[in-house]
DNA sequence: CCCGCTTTATAGTCAGACATAATAACAGAT
DNA sequence: ATCTGTTATTATGTCTGACTATAAAGCGGG
């Protein structure tokens, strides 16, 4: 009995919950491969038994991997791995807006920046399949009101491509992120877009892309932040959200 | 009992999981301040029956929760609301890299330009508050070699106190993952971090944002990272992690 | 050939019990 | 009186097992 409790009290490491253990076991495999995006899990009493866990340990782990856009579950269905990773840092996001309440201005000021970024490497860095997928997405908004349903939709299309197009994941996210935010916003009544610069700024972005002139894209998107689309009325510079 | 089942098939909604719905519910006290950040939950027996939910759909909601970094739990002693935000995007953000693997210079690249902007806005908007606890950095990281453990933990603390002085919270979180991220990248060994240079540039920065110039500290920055600190070697433009 | 029923596999949910860790209260020794 | 070790309490951790609700495939009848 003489090694009963052997860990000295320095390396003493609190144990993992199972749950939490589970899903940084579920992380590696989905990291590694062992389960490719797209694909489906294997089923939940099945998978608890190949990772010698009970059902609900294991739900813990699967309910995690869900927040944090890992996976999608279906009841009936079954589980399966995220197709992209373009969800994983929405739910946090909203969250994190949810308990620090920043203005709307400061999530203009930073997609502003970002987009800006994402414009001007898109300058450079695009091909043709990048432009002609601009094109064809310029062109839908040209056919339709910015506030129409598919207006809004090639809207956002549009600020996807030119991320796309930029190359940087990382920075698509966060952009994705904040569109979330001031798009919720905006839904919500506290800002309103304004349709009248939309196309013109559009075309500006659009035309500095094309011709591959970095610094036009970045002013062209500031430009488009300054006067607009946005009017944030008196809450400019109010936390967002319902009052405390 | 005429009501049984009212849903017309129309305006049918998938019912939500009592564990998502309870996660939902959970947030929203959260968000509406019914349990304020750093303050302890009641015990999972007795919040179930307040909520009316069974014990495992409870604990699969906060298992959520603490996946987004919303709460901390601890064996024994109870859980708690996060005191800070800080925590929130981390998670995500780390499975965001396990999945899109970006290349370090993509990392480099984002931190570069958020914190740029974070310098130049602190040089705008810091007050005698932020000045000396910059201050008081910039004199432990001289005091230190870079590389020891008080100077890292000093340097860790002068990013985030720019982020501070600069007002923007979304930012400051986006900052705070990548730091983690490019972190994890010299502490696996796929970069290193080369302390020549690093007091000079920090200086810098810290005499732009003193000064109140915002283009100087921007360019501070670009400086800081263009030549820099980090030295990613054959891995410079090779997605992150180990090979799948 | 198509429609509706049945079957089957899946996630959803709960109740209850026991194990383990952290904390506070208490009794004893110094 | 103070420190220390033990004990009691309360909290989370975990599992077993059963039952329900849903979705999709298979199958029969029209």
């Amino acid at each position: 009995m003489a090694a009963t409790t052997p860990r000295p009290r320095s390396a003493r490491r609190r144990p993992r919950p199972v749950g939490v253990d589970t899903l940084e076991r579920l992380k590696r495999l989905i990291g590694d491969g062992r389960y490719q995006p797209g694909s489906a899990l294997p089923a939940e009493r099945e998978l608890a038994a190949t990772l010698g866990v009970s059902r609900p340990s294991l739900r813990e782990a699967l309910r995690m991997l869900a927040a944090l856009g890992a996976i999608e579950t279906r009841h009936g269905s079954g589980t399966r791995v995220s197709a992209t990773s373009a969800g994983v840092l929405r739910a946090s996001f909203e969250f994190l807006l949810l308990l620090d309440r920043p203005t709307i201005d400061d999530l203009l000021d930073a997609r502003g920046l970002i987009e800006g970024h994402l414009a001007a490497r898109a300058a450079v860095l695009r091909d043709d399949h990048d432009l002609a997928a601009l094109d064809d997405i310029v062109a839908v908004m040209h056919a339709h009101a910015i506030d129409s349903r598919a207006g809004k939709d090639a809207n956002r299309r549009f600020h996807q491509a030119i991320a796309a197009a930029a190359r940087s994941t990382v920075l698509e996210r966060f952009m994705a992120c904040l569109d979330d935010g001031i798009r919720a916003c905006i839904e919500s009544g506290a800002a309103t877009a304004d349709p009248a610069t939309s196309h013109a700024a559009h075309d500006a972005i659009h035309a500095a892309i094309v011709a591959g002139d970095a610094d036009a894209a970045r002013a062209a998107v500031a430009e488009h932040m300054r006067l607009s689309g946005i009017n944030a009325g008196s809450a400019r510079t109010r936390p967002i959200g319902r009052p405390r």
